[in-house]
DNA sequence: GAAATTTGCATTTTT
DNA sequence: TGCAAATTTC
């Protein structure tokens, strides 16, 4: 392969440096994705190593499949036999194989945190725990991070000597316990798993050393301790370890990212070599240098910075808005504007944000301005709750012992088996030392079941025996038929619930999904369809394609680049939070996540913050982001609303910029739920109930300065609603 | 049991 | 403020 033609200098170095430790650092927008693909299409293809003993970790599946398809282009269905993968999903490949020695069957299931939060709950039942000292929440952080530093429960117990840690560590050990019990894991649980498999079998390590003699891991400034550990465990025996990230893009160490990882990688393997990628593709000059001077301002990182390839470009724009609203109307006009005049897509712009909640106002403004947006990252559509339902289910038929799923189920759709019932089977099974599902099936030993709840509880435990027979099906013909066998699609039928029918379409939306998964993985197994779903994130799914508006928070953006980017909400108190102004680690990780932001943009960067903004109910003055104090004035352009502009630069020179079209399809916001005036209310009038759904107004009342309404609704009958305090809205 | 009402509480979430 | 969870009411 040409790689000198194809690549620069840095890249080609780090290309071709194949033997021994070596540390990529590679800047925002360095093409590091090319130079590991580039990487990995000279080994397979110029140096004749065998593409099974190539491990590539990734940190999202989106990334690996991009890896993937990216070095299948350069070199063919040779890259099949590569291991490119997310740390998780590398382990659950090592774990499905390898776990009976650990006493668990393969046949394991994953919980998610939902299903932590259920398990947690019980084990501080047992535990007779007040769960007013202990937050399930709380007790989820701790045992997670327990887990990322790779602490096992017993050291746990005799580590920890305060009261609370000590009742922590106790939660911790009796929640291993019930997952061992009920033949789970949850997420951690995947990688502390495969190193404890490890230690324990060096059969086994050995064998995996010797099969991955080049090992890669991209974003390593994100590894956990637990992760980092792992690799050090993988990478022993050739240490052909080449470890790729950016410090400054570090914004995962709340949940247990450990920077030192990157930081102190030179001296964890001896000889190590280090490649800086230091020049940037993707952004203009100026929003580079902006986004350098800011991150200058952290102590605590690797000396580098990143070089311009790109002309200089305009000024990064920064709009103060009077209030939130006109934040999102200044947003929504520009992007009218941008593509009117400029020939911008839809597509092209990205508006990041701090916190999901500030994703409504903006959302409001497109839906009256039709601006089409995709909102990534809010409501999961596997977390939906009859989703997790028909998941429960398929949990329930491929891992008997999983209880949690179980319970679930077990009354939903409503059969008659209650927590009553469930109590007795319960106890009956710890009994005997028998699986809660195994105590169902032996319930007439139960005394204290009636005959006829016994009957349900048969019939019930026969579907999912018999589903058991099944498996071979195709997952989509398999979630059909457990669904048609337990009644789930009837009951919403008949079901009154308003939301009824939406449920039933997402229903349908997840068998489409595995009839879409069926198609790219022929012949694949209910297992691998229910894996696949749990280990897949919003942000995988992300369409780059699709023509619309990205809404994100900064967090999510890593990785993707724009030829736009807003920036909102840039005050002191959102950005940097104000948990920052106390902790000097948590400011420089969010100045670190301020860097991210700036650098997902391309052409242009629009910093937005609004003078009075409403927090939690409160509404009050808001100060500019410190961040936005760090971005030198002359690479700042203040704009405002109208068209005309201020320059903030020592020059004091005012130039124009964009006037505001007066055909831009622009309205001021109307209503909001409720501030409906009152003459909008007429007889016959059709509204949308949060709860209730669509109905009709037959009758208006107005009595002590409050006007109800008398909604016939189409499926909840005549409801009297106060205006103002009841969610509805004029369709 | 479901619906209405009150209370409480509030970053970021690759898997 | 706005929401989800907890609690009370019907």
């Amino acid at each position: 392969m040409d790689l000198k033609n194809v690549l620069n200098e840095e890249q080609y170095e780090a290309a071709i440096n194949i033997e021994g430790p070596l540390l990529i650092l590679a800047g925002a927008g360095s093409g590091k994705t090319r130079t590991i693909t580039y990487r990995i299409a000279h080994m397979i293809k110029d140096l004749d190593i065998k593409s099974y003993q190539i491990l590539a970790i990734t940190f999202t599946n989106k990334a690996a499949k991009e890896m993937k398809d990216r070095v299948r282009s350069l070199i063919g269905e040779v890259a099949e036999n590569m291991w490119i993968s997310t740390f998780h999903s590398l382990c659950v490949r090592i774990l499905r194989r390898e776990i009976e020695k650990l006493g668990y069957t393969n046949s394991f299931t994953i919980y998610d945190f939902f299903d932590q939060k259920t398990l947690v709950k019980q084990c501080l039942e047992i535990l007779k725990i007040n769960t007013d000292n202990f937050d399930v929440s709380e007790v989820i952080r701790r045992i997670s991070k327990y887990k990322n530093e790779f602490v096992k429960p017993i050291e746990a117990l005799s580590r920890e000597s305060g009261y609370r840690e000590k009742i922590f560590a106790q939660i911790y050990e009796l929640y291993e316990k019930k997952l061992f019990e009920n033949n789970s894991l949850d997420f951690d649980n995947l990688i502390f798993k495969t190193i404890e498999l490890f230690e324990k079998c060096p059969d086994v390590l050995t064998f995996y050393q010797s099969k991955f003699k080049y090992i890669m891991v991209d974003e390593y400034q994100d590894t956990n301790y637990a992760q980092y550990y792992l690799v050090k465990l993988l990478a022993s025996k050739y240490k052909n370890i080449c470890v790729v990230g950016d410090d400054d893009q570090c914004i995962y160490q709340w949940r247990g990212a450990d920077i030192n990882n990157i930081l102190d990688f030179e001296k964890d393997y001896k000889d190590t070599k280090i490649i800086k990628l230091e020049k940037n593709y993707r952004s203009k000059a100026n929003i580079l240098n902006a986004a350098n001077k800011v991150i200058l301002n952290n102590l605590r990182r690797k000396d580098k910075v990143l070089r311009p390839i790109n002309s200089e470009g305009e000024n990064i724009k920064v709009f103060k808005a009077s209030n939130a609203e006109e934040e999102a109307l200044f947003v929504a006009n520009e992007i009218v504007r941008l593509i009117k005049n400029n020939g911008y897509e839809y597509k092209d712009f990205g508006i990041l944000y701090r916190t999901n909640s500030q994703s409504r106002m903006f959302e409001e403004i497109f839906v009256k301005n039709q601006i089409p947006y995709k909102l990534i990252g809010v409501v999961r559509f596997y977390e939906r709750k009859e989703i997790k339902d028909v998941i429960a289910y398929l949990k329930t038929i491929i891992n008997p012992s999983d209880e949690i799923s179980l319970r679930r189920i077990v009354n939903e759709p409503k059969r008659g088996i209650g927590d009553v019932t469930v109590d007795k089977l319960s106890e009956y099974a710890n009994q005997n030392s028998i699986s809660l599902f195994d105590a169902m099936v032996a319930c007439s030993e139960i005394s204290t079941i009636s005959a006829r709840t016994g009957n349900t509880i048969k019939e019930f435990s026969k579907i999912i025996l018999d589903m058991r027979e099944k498996m071979d099906l195709k997952p989509s013909e398999f979630i059909k038929l457990i669904l048609e066998k337990v009644g789930y699609m009837t009951f919403f039928k008949t079901s009154k619930d308003s939301e009824a029918q939406t449920r039933l379409e997402n229903i349908e939306e997840f068998i489409n999904a595995a009839v879409n998964f069926e198609d790219l993985n022929y012949g694949c197994s209910i297992e691998e369809f229910l894996e696949n779903i749990t280990l897949v994130s919003e942000v995988d799914k992300y369409d780059e394609n699709a023509s619309a508006v990205t809404l994100m928070t900064i967090h999510s953006s890593k990785g993707l680049e724009f030829p736009v980017v807003f920036m909102v909400g840039m005050e002191n108190g959102i950005f940097p939070s104000n948990k920052c102004f106390d902790e000097p680690d948590e400011m420089e990780e969010s100045r670190r996540l301020c860097y991210v932001g700036i650098t997902r943009a391309k052409n242009l960067l629009y910093l937005t913050h609004a003078n009075v903004r409403m927090v939690y109910g409160e509404t009050n003055f808001r100060t500019k982001s410190k961040f936005l104090m760090e971005i030198p004035s002359n690479l700042i352009m203040n704009v405002t609303f109208g068209g005309e502009e201020r320059v903030s630069n020592s020059s004091g020179e005012v130039r124009t910029f964009g006037k505001f079209s007066p055909t831009t399809p622009f309205n001021k916001p109307k209503e909001i739920q409720n501030d409906i005036s009152e003459d909008e209310v007429k007889i016959g009038r059709k509204v949308h109930h949060k709860t209730f759904g669509e109905g009709m107004i037959c009758k208006v009342e107005n009595s002590d300065g409050k006007t109800r309404i008398y909604v016939a609704f189409d499926n909840n009958g005549v409801k009297k609603l106060e205006l103002g305090k009841t969610p509805i809205k004029f369709i």
